[in-house]
DNA sequence: CTTCTGCATTTTAAATACAAAATCAAGCAT
DNA sequence: ATGCTTGATTTTGTATTTAAAATGCAGAAG
């Protein structure tokens, strides 16, 4: 019963899951459930209860079995035949391999876009970064018209890796699914850092120089990687479960 | 009806994939359908027919289901929602790809072995390398006592790769998953220049240098990616199909 | 008192059944 | 003859049911 209680405390984000088009439910599915992992709602080597999830979004089990099986792939929790699934059980060095892995993969990327992206790009870039490093001003107030960092950081890194070969966006694709995103909030001052970095990386790739953008980028994830690190710590991502 | 004739002719597989210990037949029906596209059985943008497969392995479509969600994660088929799964549309440029990612991440593992593999796993990869280094004494004669090139080049790499961290190993293990790995029948000359790359990279393992470790590696794997690209060409992957 | 064995309970895995969406074809209209 | 609409067929996606494996507990034996 103890199990059930753990989901169920989720239920409204549940009812928005329903309410997608039909087609594809195992992918929303998926989608909650890597939430509730990234989140610390669901702890690492804590069981992924079947039945509870079924009974929490009122979907049948058959797609809740398919989201697990792609949650396995991408690392988030370990299936075992017969036994059931459970959150895999990432340690900080994990999560620091993972981003180191990601700034291989990305700084290929970035070496590529030195060369190849069209100026237009380059420039779309620059402009964004602008937006970017606008300092937030302070005032907590919500609509301030103050940018919204986490998109204008997607969009950047969306225009570096536009030109880079169709496998290597993929796997971009994967490696950014199965880790916290979240960190802006955590990291102390993450947000100067970032600009710093991504200045580094911009002006790299506005000079053409492919070696320097990689390894501007493999600095920046490997960074990224400390503060996920650090974050997941914040949230009680390691918090002893204790049953 | 065109389409069970597919499959069929692989029933001789099929009795082995039943055969298996119960629990696991997802994991079980991917390998099936995996090998079934990586030898060319099943064409790029071939739709994948799921009673078919159920009717050829006399297996409901629950684990043909997983298996396909699988192959999905891994990059060989797409899956669309509401209109089913098809082998994807890999290119050469993809394969190639797909390897140089490979050499990247392999790279990094070269490289760590460089640093840290413990001394008796060096000689160890010296011993094997010998073996590999073994002229394929040129009869034809099958039980020759003559060395299985492929499992001792698995052994090869495993023991380099021994010393990476979790996630990286995790990685190399899916990267090397989706592609094919049987070309060394179809590269003409390939065991030697696989000898020499072999060669280059414990050198620079032996004497300590990662960078030279990673460099080797990185070439290793780059040109692996040409001969596999070639494999697939020469067993009819790219084949127009005909419908 | 401890430990091993066997039964009951729980939970997973697979099979089957059902419903809805998409494709295909034939007929009709233009 | 061509294009569109409508109906039948096929195939997917989800739910439900059934079977088997694992876990936990209780009782008996040492």
């Amino acid at each position: 019963m103890s199990g059930a209680d753990e989901y169920s405390s989720k239920r409204a984000a549940a009812d928005a899951v329903r309410s997608r088009t039909r087609g594809g439910l195992s992918e929303e599915v998926a989608g909650y459930v890597r939430q509730l992992i990234l989140t610390g709602a669901l702890l690492p080597g804590e069981r992924i209860d079947q039945e509870a999830i079924s009974a929490d979004l009122d979907v049948s089990r058959s797609p809740i079995r398919e989201a697990i099986v792609m949650l396995g792939k991408e690392g988030l929790v370990d299936v075992k035949p017969r036994r059931g699934a459970a959150v895999a059980n990432l340690s900080p060095e994990d999560i620091v391999d993972h981003y180191e892995l990601f700034g291989l993969v990305a700084g290929r990327a970035a070496a590529m876009a030195a060369k190849n992206l069209p100026p237009s790009d380059v420039a779309e870039l620059r402009a964004i970064h602008q937006q970017f490093a606008k300092p937030a001003t302070t005032g907590t107030g919500v609509s301030d018209g103050l940018p919204d960092y986490a998109a204008l950081n997607d969009r950047f890194h969306f225009i570096i890796n536009s030109v880079a070969p169709r496998r290597t966006k993929w796997l971009l694709g994967h490696l950014v699914k199965s880790v916290p995103s979240n960190y802006y909030e955590f990291a102390e001052g993450w947000n100067q850092r970032s600009v710093d970095h991504h200045e580094r990386i911009l002006t790299a790739i506005e000079s053409g120089d492919a070696d320097a953008a990689r390894s501007a980028m493999e600095d920046h994830l490997h960074e990224s990687g400390i503060a996920a690190a650090e974050a997941l710590r914040a949230q009680g991502f390691w918090q002893p479960l204790v049953d």
